[in-house]
DNA sequence: CCGCGATGTATCGGACCGATACATCGCACG
DNA sequence: CGTGCGATGTATCGGTCCGATACATCGCGG
């Protein structure tokens, strides 16, 4: 999941380590609290090692007369590379089932902008289903064994049920819009958010397979 | 928190592996998928190292007729131990940060019946602070930095926020039962659900309508 | 009688987290 | 003038938990 984060904010523009964990933070602030260095430096040092980005220290030329007597630690940008952006356009395409969990939607979801709208669809649906499910069993719970479980327990399960309808509806009308060829939560087309570097466009009919 | 749940279903039963996850399923389905085997065994292994939990073999009695050509292997039963009740009571009473992550605050909330008042209500207090704070973050996102994000984004965290502030509105109403000394979601004593093996006497004061 | 789904125990590699360590920079406060 | 503190910045380590996998038994319907 992480490696796939990287790989999209990459996309936007070369990080060090410290910007990056900010934007992810910023980006994903919605469906995870922040992620960890103890994540985020070793999945750099492996996607370094698979070619997929590349590692350069920052030197601005005119520094060598600064001496290396403190043996300065510059920061270290990273670049995606071609290899890099085939590698995140075939995660986003492929879905698997960790595509429909908590973690995983979110991430997926956060990068729709770069996702073809038939991917959308089948991710939305997708995690629709396993929501869904979820909510089934906590109905499940709820009907047959209320008497086993105490007041806060079964709380617990109502809360959860409510957050179920909830985002089974709010999938329904990402879905809705999708189906019709409209950006989220905007009503007529053509004020479509993102100005700048919006790689698919957002309208249906389209959705061609990739560049050369 | 496996550590604290495990112990907390031990408390109320011995089980076997497979049931404990089940049980576990059910008692937590609000918060988390279903905990994985590749975790319980191992926890089963540490809580027992520890001796806060035995294991005993079941083998019926009247089974040595059974010979032992296919090695049979029976189910593993484990039993808490009065340790093991001194450390859930010990795990349950003490708040660390982690008390108030999504998970954290789920197996604590799950087994406020057998937490105390005073202690209910401070991890009560954690979450909302916590959640408060995550929600400003998104407000400020949502503010300051929505022209630099896409649609899509930007969707995500509408949902998210909208999911805390929800959040907080449900916990300002647990806390605000929790101090009036009522069950939750119950306006009125009397009705007070668990009835069975609560320790510890739900709220001061009222609710002593214990049936026989 | 055979297969299949539920019950049941167990391991392994890998992802991710929290704590920790350490270094630099700018600026506010004394 | 200095000094200390919060932000910036890179990095490791131990530990928790997950997903895949393997393997064995049992009851039931076809």
């Amino acid at each position: 999941m992480l490696e796939l984060a990287v790989l999209g904010l990459l996309q936007e523009a070369p990080m060090h380590g410290y910007e990056l964990r900010k934007e992810l933070t910023a980006k994903l602030g919605a469906i995870r609290a922040a992620i960890s260095y103890g994540s985020l430096y070793p999945t750099l040092r492996r996607l370094q090692a698979a070619g997929w980005i590349t590692e350069a220290a920052e030197t601005p030329a005119t520094a060598e007369e600064v001496p290396a007597l403190t043996s300065r630690r510059g920061r270290v940008v990273y670049t995606i590379t071609a290899e890099g952006k085939e590698r995140f356009a075939q995660l986003i395409a492929q879905a698997g089932p960790e595509t429909y969990d908590d973690t995983g939607f979110g991430v997926h979801f956060a990068f729709f902008a770069r996702t073809d709208q038939a991917t959308r669809l089948r991710i939305l649906e997708g995690r629709r289903r396993k929501i869904e499910e979820r909510r089934e069993g906590l109905r499940d719970v709820l009907g047959r064994a209320a008497e086993r479980l105490d007041a806060y327990t079964l709380e617990l399960q109502r809360h959860g049920l409510d957050a179920c309808e909830r985002e089974v509806r709010w999938l329904e009308e990402l879905i809705a819009n999708e189906r019709s060829g409209r950006a989220p939560a905007d009503p007529r087309p053509g004020t479509a958010g993102g100005r700048g570097d919006n790689d698919s466009p957002p309208t249906p009919g389209t959705s061609r397979t990739e560049r050369p």
